[in-house]
RNA sequence: GCGCCACUAGCUCAACGGAUAGAGUACCUGACUACGAAUCAGUAGGUUGCGCGUUCGAAUCGCGCGUGGCGCACCA
């Protein structure tokens, strides 16, 4: 598809030859208002070097600048305003989306690039609560995205299977446990476990040391502990699994923390080579005074590994086996500091690709009465939220007697949407509370709102019995469109590619699930505004054309975001 | 104490250093005899936490302060 800025940056370059192409591309805004023109260009910059007062030249660029692709240029101080064409506008971007298809948003700007996603990565032996909803979502979502724009990308869902806590769970199921129980509710058993195990640790401090020390022999490839620790870990898979079902999410590799348990000692061996190594009160740490961080305990003062020596180890062996051009973790901004010094690390290793990884850092969410915690047993399965919102859609559907014949299907469809819809529609950076009627809130800048503009829009097709396979595109007369509803809707579905590629530059889902919101505003607007299905078979034509283009760019941005398009609900 | 992050309408949040700071929600009001009302439209709501600076121009950048969250040695 024609890129307008570009084309807007070239005939203002012909005009003023002092900016490169780039430069003036990056200076070209979108006015918010759109009666400022469909795209604007701030002459404040070459007021310098032309010595002329900035409105001058917004003047005398609106007398001199001639494209076809033009239908008005104006300038209102040191603006200069450009309207499109609008006719010109509105082909470019259906034959485009057109010509894309279930593509349209995709570029090839990662051609020949690979790129590791690494999200979700709960603990094993803990149930998958909401908190963990962040990392599992945005991560799916960033995965696509990146997917989307070319690059070669491998999904690692980096399990929490390892370290102290299975020493907890080792320790308190001997105490507490029953192969009973553990068959019966495995999650629910070691869960109550785990609580049991820190209530207690309150009273007897013992218990800590004891829990360490089963770690240790787990560690050292102790029978009797590693079986334990297969069976936690093989009930906990068999759960998680079936809420990655729901959410339609699915990962490449599944190499936990224990994975490179023998891969430690080489990286140890490392570091002490390399001089980084320093004992200190029995433990082995990285000294980072002189970064302004705390230092780095790499191994506990009974030898046993910490998570910062496992993702020491696997960053290492990622490169080797991947040969990533960019490794992305997505993990909460709790780690913060814990990324700082393994980067840090990394880098004193001498390894020069250290920058090519990034932490990308999502906020806290908590409870009304404080924050989760599973030690105390405070928290929201993700499960049962998914299901209550899917419960809530089918009684929805089923009091608006809506026609569909996979009811079940298209509330999970809509449930579920709602729930990843809610969680990527703000910066991923903001902490946020949960509440039960927030997350079950299909009013507004929602999912089910979204699904429904799509649901719409096919709705009108398929009364129109309009099959874009048929359509001879020639024929099309774009002159029809000439409301202002519809040429904002155009303007937004051409814009998606460029939201597409901002997304992943940030990192950042929400901005295409905001673009995504706002496509569906201006087609429910346009919908309300205007009749499609008009008498004129011309007019109708192009208009049904547009709803395409609109139900086919939402259906892609949700694709986006890991959520499905229902053509009915 | 030190470090990182956040702070915008009653609430939840937007806003490439650019024009009159925008949505949703809640309150009030209007629109289903056209294609789906899970919709659309209107009224009202602001000293962008505070101060100083940089800039032609600051919610956005810098410094200082305030409030809140998170982190800071054997958890992950």
């Amino acid at each position: 598809m024609i890129q307008i800025k570009n084309e807007i940056a070239k005939i203002i370059k012909s005009a003023v030859d002092i900016l490169s192409i780039e430069e003036i591309e990056a200076m070209i805004e979108i006015p918010q208002d759109s009666s400022m023109g469909d795209y604007a260009f701030p002459c404040f910059k070459l007021a310098g070097q032309l010595h002329k007062a900035p409105p001058l030249i917004a003047a005398e660029l609106a007398e001199k600048l001639k494209a076809d692709i033009f239908a008005k240029l104006e300038n209102v101080n040191a603006y200069l305003n450009i309207f499109i064409d609008k006719k010109y506008f509105v082909k470019l971007i259906s034959s485009g989306v057109v010509a894309a298809g279930e593509s349209f948003g995709n570029s090839d700007l990662g051609a020949g690039r690979k790129v590791i996603v690494e999200y979700s990565a709960p603990n094993i032996a803990k149930p998958f609560h909401i908190g963990h909803i962040r990392s599992t979502v945005i991560g799916n979502s960033i995965h696509l995205i990146y997917k989307a724009l070319g690059y070669d990308v491998v999904r690692i869902n980096h399990l929490g299977d390892y370290g102290t806590q299975f020493g907890k769970m080792i320790v308190a199921y001997r105490r507490w446990g029953s192969e009973e129980e553990l068959k019966q509710e495995p999650i629910k058993s070691l869960l109550s476990y785990y609580v049991k195990f820190h209530e207690e640790a309150e009273k007897d401090a013992s218990l800590e040391d004891e829990a360490r020390a089963a770690f240790a022999r787990l560690e050292h490839g102790e029978k009797e502990e590693t079986e334990l620790w297969q069976r936690f870990r093989a009930e906990s898979l068999s759960e998680f699994r079936r809420v990655y079902d729901m959410l339609g999410i699915s990962f490449d590799s599944y190499t936990g923390e224990s994975f490179y348990s023998d891969k430690m000692p080489a990286v140890l061996d490392e570091l002490r080579a390399k001089g980084l190594l320093k004992e200190s009160q029995g433990a082995q740490i990285v000294e980072l005074e002189e970064f302004g961080m705390a230092p780095a305990l790499i191994t506990k003062s009974d030898g046993s590994s910490l998570y910062i020596t496992r993702d020491l180890a696997a960053a290492i062996y990622r490169k080797n086996t991947y040969d990533f051009d960019k490794c992305i973790y997505v993990v909460a901004s709790q780690q913060n500091l814990h990324f700082q010094q393994w980067i840090k690390i990394l880098e004193l290793m001498g390894y020069g690709w250290a920058t090519d990884c990034v932490h990308i850092p999502f906020g806290l969410i908590s409870m009304a009465d404080g924050t989760m915690s599973t030690r105390n047993g405070r928290v929201v399965f993700l499960e049962d939220v998914l299901n209550k919102a899917v419960e809530k859609t089918k009684e929805i559907i089923l009091e608006k007697n809506v026609n569909t014949d996979c009811i079940d299907e298209t509330a999970s469809m809509v449930g579920i949407g709602a729930v990843i819809f809610n969680e990527l529609a703000n910066s991923r950076i903001k902490d946020y509370v949960f509440k039960w009627d927030k997350v079950l809130n299909f009013d507004g800048e929602t999912g089910p709102y979204v699904q429904y503009t799509h649901a719409r829009a096919a709705s009108v097709l398929r009364n129109a019995g309009f099959d874009i396979e048929k359509l001879d595109l020639e024929s099309v007369d774009f002159s029809y469109i000439t409301g202002e509803a519809a040429y904002e809707l155009a303007k937004l579905i051409y814009r998606f590619p460029e939201a597409v590629i901002r997304a992943g530059e940030e990192y950042e889902p929400s901005v295409v699930t905001r673009h995504v919101i706002e496509i569906a505003r201006a087609f429910n607007k346009f919908y309300h505004d205007e009749h499609i299905l008009a008498e004129d078979e011309n007019e109708k034509r192009a208009k049904l054309l547009l709803s395409w283009a609109a139900k086919q760019s939402i259906k892609n941005g949700l694709a986006l975001l890991g959520i499905r398009a229902p053509e009915r609900m």
